[in-house]
DNA sequence: AGCTGTGCTATACTTTTGTATACCTTGGTA
DNA sequence: TACCAAGGTATACAAAAGTATAGCACAGCT
């Protein structure tokens, strides 16, 4: 109910109904963020899962994404002691909440390639 | 129907999944195509509306972004003649649509916020 | 003919993003 | 003890995105 009010708050206004949107934005842009994403869906995984998941990915690159999504609330660390050293990522709940966000962009992204073909 | 149909196709399939969300992705990031579909949701506008609307962006940018939101099909460009020259800017259909995605990513954003402040 | 406003384009530059390559540490394993 | 795999970091470099600055074409007005 409190998130309605703001919701409807911040579409009056122009300036923080941007603000919003880039946060989402921001945390999906880039060559590497929505395939990290995408393959911690299925489940959590480990570095060198994700790392063979996504072609032609640097390990350099991933230490960073990893590290960009974490500080950002998206995935979350987990080192499970006991075992010898295994670190495995998983998507928090507000991770996870990207799903719906990720569908409607699919449904555009169909729709919107349907209606060029369409108009050739 | 179809799109029901081919829905469903695209999401079994991981890489056609990322692409045609990146589709979708790509009609939005930059720092300035937001601002742009945003400021057209109200009206059609002219170049120098456009410009006077979106502070700090320069002739040569807002150039640009608008050949490649026309050649991605999400903004027209209509020259009406007779007026002595005047091109007016307004978004196709498709990119009227893309209002429930910003709002869906708008939700996400706000939702995400308030989940970040409230787990510090 | 010269000045003004609209609607741009061109060029060179800086900043950000992405990439390649090499290397380090920790705990097994032979 | 030497070597190997997992899980990274560091450094230098290349490519893409964004910016500043200047200028041009056309129409209308005086």
């Amino acid at each position: 109910m409190e998130n309605q009010v703001s919701f409807k708050e911040v579409k009056a206004c122009p300036e923080r109904y941007v603000l919003a949107i880039s946060d989402t934005l921001n945390v999906l842009t880039g060559k590497w963020k929505l395939p990290i994403i995408g393959t911690l869906f299925y489940n959590k995984k480990r570095f060198e899962e994700i790392k063979n998941n996504i072609p032609r990915i640097t390990p350099g690159i991933l230490s960073k994404e990893l590290r960009e999504l974490e500080t950002n609330g998206i995935i979350k660390r987990v080192v499970p002691d006991s075992v010898p050293v295994a670190a495995e990522y998983e998507l928090t709940d507000s991770g996870r909440n990207l799903k719906e966000v990720l569908d409607r962009m699919l449904q555009w992204g169909i729709q919107h390639r349907d209606w060029v073909n369409a108009s050739i």
